[in-house]
DNA sequence: ATCCTCCGTGTAATCGATTCCACAAGGAGG
DNA sequence: CCTCCTTGTGGAATCGATTACACGGAGGAT
């Protein structure tokens, strides 16, 4: 492959020039601008990013470690982030920790390694140790969906807290009094708040959240299959489930076609996480969608502005609940299907 | 950060005789060596992955550019890749092509100026002039899924034919002989390549593929729900709509729906790519299921088999049908729900 | 005519690693 | 005791860019 040399050559000129064309310095006379563009084109010469990162010590490349890529929500929120670096000048890698810290934090190593800009990262427990240095060292570092408390790392989020609430409250109004939740793991933000929400909206009804009627999920399927075994064995199982992400449904809803029972008649279903799937299930399914366009937008933003010594805010937006058929019909609910 | 000569200096060796740790070189004194490992554990060095891909010319990184993110079976695919690419030491990048040739570019571009050590492709169109010199290019290079005919660059793919005369055979045995396809872009070999199958396959029973019948979609669940409206608006509507993948399904669903028909009753419905919704769907439809765990790692071994000097060969694995619900049921049909 | 500026350009240092080559020390063999 | 080889080590070149600095020439001011 052609080099910064080679063009310096074609061209006549100093590698010197060369660069100064590639980077639109000024001082250039237009004569030997035009050679040096020509000897480019002819040689097909295009700059070694390798070369000129480990000069001027920036990548223009993001970190973005996600929990799991398979889940849709977090595809679509890498989608918008890839689209929003794109449009400020930055390339993407994404990371896939499949909710597993020790593959979290090889990625972060690997990225770390390879000098990216800044770090965006949905953390998967608690925090290593790794992650605790990485978020003290000056590599900018901006959390989003999930974050680690008591780190001093801007966080953009989604807030269900509101949505949570009208989710009871739809609930409620449908009938249903015996609620149970399959919740995320304790070590995760959003596996955590999400109980706590629940539990709090249910206070409201003066409803309680016995502990059998709190799973234990990971945000995979499979879990989501496992806890709703679980509330079926039950003396008094619980008349709807609450999974706290979409895979965690899925997997529900295969226990619950496994046994036999139709959803909402014998038991309700909501959702944390909408996803396009969602209208077509049989029922179509209620769940609480979050922003992931405008969280993929505001969490390179912030970021971007770290790394260009901007000091950024943390972010939380709403997230917002659609009703759908899964957990039945109150006389006053007014439907919304998409 | 700390440079190897902070390390060397910690350590009061060269910076040499550091690298020689660093790589495992067999000539380095114990006592050497012990000084070295101390000082790069107490500086937390970690080795530059810029300047070290500088000096040797090689990223231990592979790209892979998709066709669509959002689309289950490629990121299922793309974590496949992932997975078998971290087992032989190298990471991955993804570029994510949205179906847009000139994003496809935009990230083939960009991989190969960070000297990438491979490249995966898995192309939107019948091949920019971009591709083209880049297969040409020494930069190695594997098709995934989709390919571009006349070019010399191995291809790991599934065969869908086999699958599709399955597929047909169970429509014909249910009684459907008005049958529709709604197929991809012309440009790519699965968008073409399906079709053939699918009008191949209805030969075999004397059934026609007049034109009327064949939906152009661009893999987007959004012309999957136009190119159902055109066939329901036809004088005589099919009885079977088979999508050429799941996002294309996914609109026909939506238009179905919103014409107020049942899946199989009204008309019937298949998808090319299974996906772990489809089971839950209403009703669970019938699709075909591609191999992706193999094919990522097929795909991995044959790149890296070409960047390590040795000349892979193109390799096609079966694709499945996977009978539901969505197309009705004969008497002699036996079902398989998962 | 002389001096000063400014402009365009080239030389060379630099980023952080790897690796060729030279060299010193020590042991083996004659 | 001298030579030769092995082993461990350091110096310095190198990868492909960017950029500080020096310099020569043109043009303007005096």
């Amino acid at each position: 492959m052609a080099s910064i040399k080679d063009v310096a050559a074609e061209a006549g000129v100093s590698v010197a020039t060369v660069s100064r064309v590639l980077n639109s310095h000024p001082s250039v006379s237009p004569a030997a601008r035009t050679r040096v563009v020509a000897a480019i084109e002819s040689l097909g010469y295009r700059p070694n990013a390798v070369a000129r990162s480990l000069r001027t010590d920036q990548t223009r490349t993001l970190g973005l470690v996600i929990s799991d890529v398979l889940n849709p929500y977090f595809t679509a929120l890498a989608r918008s982030v890839e689209e929003a670096a794109r449009a400020l000048g930055y390339s993407v890698i994404i990371g896939n920790a499949d909710e597993r810290p020790e593959l979290q934090d090889h990625h972060v190593r690997t990225l770390l390694d390879r000098r990216i800009d800044g770090l965006l990262v949905s953390p998967t427990d608690g925090g290593s140790p790794l992650m605790l240095d990485t978020a003290r060292s000056s590599t900018p570092m901006v959390f989003v969906d999930r974050w680690i408390p008591g780190v001093d790392v801007p966080v953009v989020r989604a807030d269900g807290r509101e949505a949570i609430r009208d989710l009871v409250a739809h609930l409620h109004a449908v009938g249903h009094r015996r609620l149970a939740i399959i919740a995320g793991p304790a070590a995760t933000t959003t596996g955590s708040e999400r109980v706590e929400a629940f539990r709090e909206a249910l206070r409201g009804y003066g409803i309680p959240l016995p502990d059998s009627y709190i799973g234990q999920g990971d945000f995979q399927a499979d879990s989501g299959r496992r806890a709703t075994e679980r509330f079926l064995a039950l003396p008094q199982p619980p008349h709807v489930i609450f999974a706290a992400d979409n895979l965690m449904a899925l997997g529900a809803l295969d226990a619950i076609r496994a046994h036999g029972l139709r959803v909402p008649d014998d038991i309700a279903l909501a959702a944390f996480d909408d996803i396009p799937w969602f209208v077509h299930t049989d029922p179509p399914i209620t769940a609480i969608a979050q922003p992931t366009g405008d969280l993929g937008r505001a969490a390179v933003q912030a970021l971007v502005d770290r790394i260009e010594g901007r000091q950024p805010r943390s972010v939380t937006l709403p997230a917002r609940l659609v009703v759908r058929r899964s957990c039945g019909e109150s006389p006053t609910d007014q439907r919304s299907n998409t």
